[in-house]
DNA sequence: GAAGTCTCACTGAA
DNA sequence: CTTCAGTGAGACTT
């Protein structure tokens, strides 16, 4: 969940004061969808540049997917090796990793020459077992503690933007599947299915977490703008430490000169929390609720409330992270960071049941990017689409999509992208079926997760690739998915890409990577965007295309070489043996390559990134009685919204491969992974 | 150790 | 069919 775009050391793209600032830069001819023949000096990216510190997410080195597995060969051992550490791409300042094994007082167990997995094996897991005592979740201590977790003390203490990624990517991965198993055990439902929980509890006893050092101000890697899902991934982070509690801070214990500190506190909207400005929040102390065993009180100045009232009086900064109900999942809330805000005033109010009632005035410090804002602007928009300013089209799907897709260009004068027709799924022109008579399943009332009897289930190995809230667990060579000969309705929870949009987008004019696409709504990690439609071509055709020099910018091209990159859960942590049944990535019985020049959707407008906020997943389901694959794109991280979405490219296996050098541009994407070229 | 907390997912009534 | 209040287990902190 990076900003993308919204990195802070820079404007991020929805910064217009700032992008107004920006003289247009007119020697940039409207090439689309990117420019790549302007001086690499020139190129104020959108996104970048990135702050010195940050290092890219894809920690993990695997072997390059040139050599794609056999299609059907199960009886070899898995052929992923879990990571032994953030190997060699990155290297941290400091060379030792943390050990699995965390001793009580959170301290390394000892001295790291265990970099290596399995030497970690012969050490005593005496402390941790101690440790277990009491937690509902059982792991198995002889395997987990051949886990390594990739996080150094010193990462501990103090974060980074790559760290913070490790830490959010690990816990949402864990969480969903956790999400997966409860879903097909048909737990008798209410309690228990906090995954959230569980995921948060499994990572912070190994010391997976960052910035456990708190702090007053800016905490490294997490950035204004960031969003989260869970109030655990705000501990995680260091970002606010509470579980549950809307103050954090620092101090007060003992020592009546040392006095306590507010650092950051969470506004729910719970107490009559009054948002009218944007830059100003009335927050209510804490206490004096009603509970099961206390009637509702007065509030006291002690604790949050002591904690407030002396940061008030020191003008320090406090950290302030807005709930915002999630309009997607009524009875879920986004937490958004909104940076540091200093507390003005205070006072006592009467609340609602007559009880005394603590109120802070809330200020933001100003000349940080807007966060919560943009949400406000927003919702204005979406109300009233022609109050966006730049707004050249409404709905360029021209009602295609069932949701609509705005077209905007508040950057320059041009008009709008070139001619295309607006297509929402891929065109065969001859018969690309994969499988020959496929079969679906028979449930009747859609199917349920755990289910074995479910045909569409068991080609997914067993586990529905979803969990209940639609967001995808793991990447996969292919999921499967329901057609239209399943009984199952259309609520059938396999029926995720199939569905259409579900978030409102964008197609914007970037600064200077032509058009781009962005969304209005958050998005959150393993989240369907949108597929990939477009003519299907056949290599045979492309080539052609190419050496008569077609200057087709919208190719996807499921043969090229695309950067390896971990997102699945870590077996290791849930105890699992092996890889839970290996491979991430993409394996399709024969390549899929679309051209989205002349028919295409609002996938072709997503530019390229080397360190991308969008991944592609093969998707298969059936048509007619045929089975065609489908590109489908998913959140890699949780994406606020207005951040430009991006996916890897790829790159051509070899040089000089047919139109390889034509097609090679110079990217822009700005990441601190970047490549410096792409292929279009 | 105990108490405190602007949770989260679910339930059932309106 | 949505919205709302009510419920309980829960995990982190001081």
């Amino acid at each position: 969940m990076q900003g993308g775009s919204g990195f802070n050391a820079v404007p991020p793209a929805f910064d217009k004061s700032r992008v107004l600032d920006v003289k247009p830069l007119r020697s940039l001819r409207p090439i689309f969808p990117n420019a790549n023949e302007a001086p690499p000096f020139l190129c104020p990216s959108p996104s970048g540049p990135f702050p010195p510190g940050y290092s890219p997410f894809y920690p993990f080195s695997m072997p390059p997917p040139s050599e794609p597995p056999e299609v059907n060969q199960p009886e070899e051992p898995p052929t992923w090796t879990p990571p032994a550490a953030p190997a060699p791409i990155r290297a941290f300042r400091t060379p030792e990793m943390a050990n699995g094994d965390v001793d009580q007082s959170g301290k390394e167990a000892g001295p790291s020459n265990s970099k290596k997995r399995s030497s970690s094996r012969t050490r005593g897991s005496t402390s941790s077992q101690k440790k277990e005592k009491g937690r509902k979740f059982h792991l198995n201590p002889a395997i987990t503690a051949n886990y390594v977790v990739p996080v150094s003390q010193a990462q501990r203490e103090d974060g980074s933007r790559y760290v913070v990624d490790l830490v959010l990517i690990t816990f949402d991965g864990l969480r969903r599947r956790l999400s997966q198993l409860e879903d097909a055990k048909e737990v008798p439902s209410g309690l228990a299915r906090r995954s959230d929980l569980r995921a948060a509890n499994i990572l912070m006893t190994k010391g997976f977490r960052t910035n456990m050092r708190k702090r007053i101000g800016v905490v490294p890697g997490v950035e204004v703008g960031d969003i989260f899902f869970f109030r655990m991934e705000l501990c995680m982070v260091g970002l606010h430490s509470q579980s549950m509690g809307g103050i954090d801070w620092i101090g007060g214990k003992g020592s009546l000169d040392e006095e306590p500190l507010a650092v950051s506190i969470v506004s729910s909207g719970y107490y009559d929390d009054d948002a009218e400005d944007k830059d100003i929040l009335i927050y209510s102390g804490q206490g004096g609720a009603m509970t099961r065993d206390k009637p509702v009180g007065d509030q006291k100045l002690e604790r949050g409330n002591l904690a407030l009232e002396r940061s008030m009086r020191r003008a320090n900064e406090v950290r302030v992270i807005r709930g915002i109900r999630d309009v997607a999942n009524p009875n879920a809330k986004i937490y958004v960071y909104d940076g540091l805000y200093v507390i003005q005033e205070s006072w006592v109010e009467k609340g609602k049941s007559g009880a005394n009632t603590f109120k802070y005035k809330f200020v933001r410090v100003p000349g940080q990017p807007e966060a919560f804002a943009v949400w406000k602007s927003i919702e204005k928009w979406k109300e009233n689409i022609s109050s966006r300013p730049g707004l050249i089209l409404p709905d360029l799907t021209s009602g295609v999509e069932t949701i609509a897709v705005s077209l905007v260009n508040d950057f320059d004068d041009e008009k709008g992208p070139a001619y295309f027709t607006y297509c929402s799924t891929p065109k065969y022109s001859k018969s690309f079926a994969i499988v020959q008579s496929s079969y679906g399943c028979g449930c009747r009332k859609g199917c349920a997760a755990g289910d074995l009897n479910c045909a569409c289930i068991r080609k997914n190995s067993g586990d529905l690739p979803y969990t209940t809230s639609g967001v995808l667990v793991s990447r996969k060579p292919l999921v499967y998915e329901c057609g239209p000969s399943c009984p199952c309705g259309p609520n059938c929870k396999i029926r995720v890409s199939r569905s259409g949009l579900k978030v409102r987008l964008e197609v914007f004019k970037t600064k200077d990577r032509g058009w781009g696409l962005r969304s209005y709504d958050p998005i959150r990690a393993g989240a369907f965007i949108c597929e990939y439609a477009g003519e299907v071509i056949d290599k045979d055709r492309l080539k052609k295309k190419l050496q008569e020099g077609d200057n087709d910018e919208y190719i996807f091209d499921s043969s090229r070489s695309y950067e390896p990159f971990k997102w699945n859960y870590e077996p290791g942590l849930l105890g699992e043996e092996g890889t839970n049944g290996a491979s991430e990535d993409p394996d399709i019985p024969s390549p899929v390559i679309m051209t989205a020049k002349d028919f295409g959707n609002v996938a072709r407008f997503m530019n390229h990134s080397c360190n991308p906020n969008v991944f592609w997943q093969p998707v298969i389901y059936e048509e007619n009685n045929e089975s065609f694959v489908h590109i489908a794109f998913f959140a890699v991280r949780h994406i606020p919204l207005m951040t430009e979405l991006t996916y890897d490219y790829g790159t051509l296996p070899q040089e000089g491969d047919n139109g390889f050098n034509l097609r090679k541009k110079k990217c822009l994407c700005g990441t601190s992974e970047c490549r410096d070229y792409f292929v279009l």
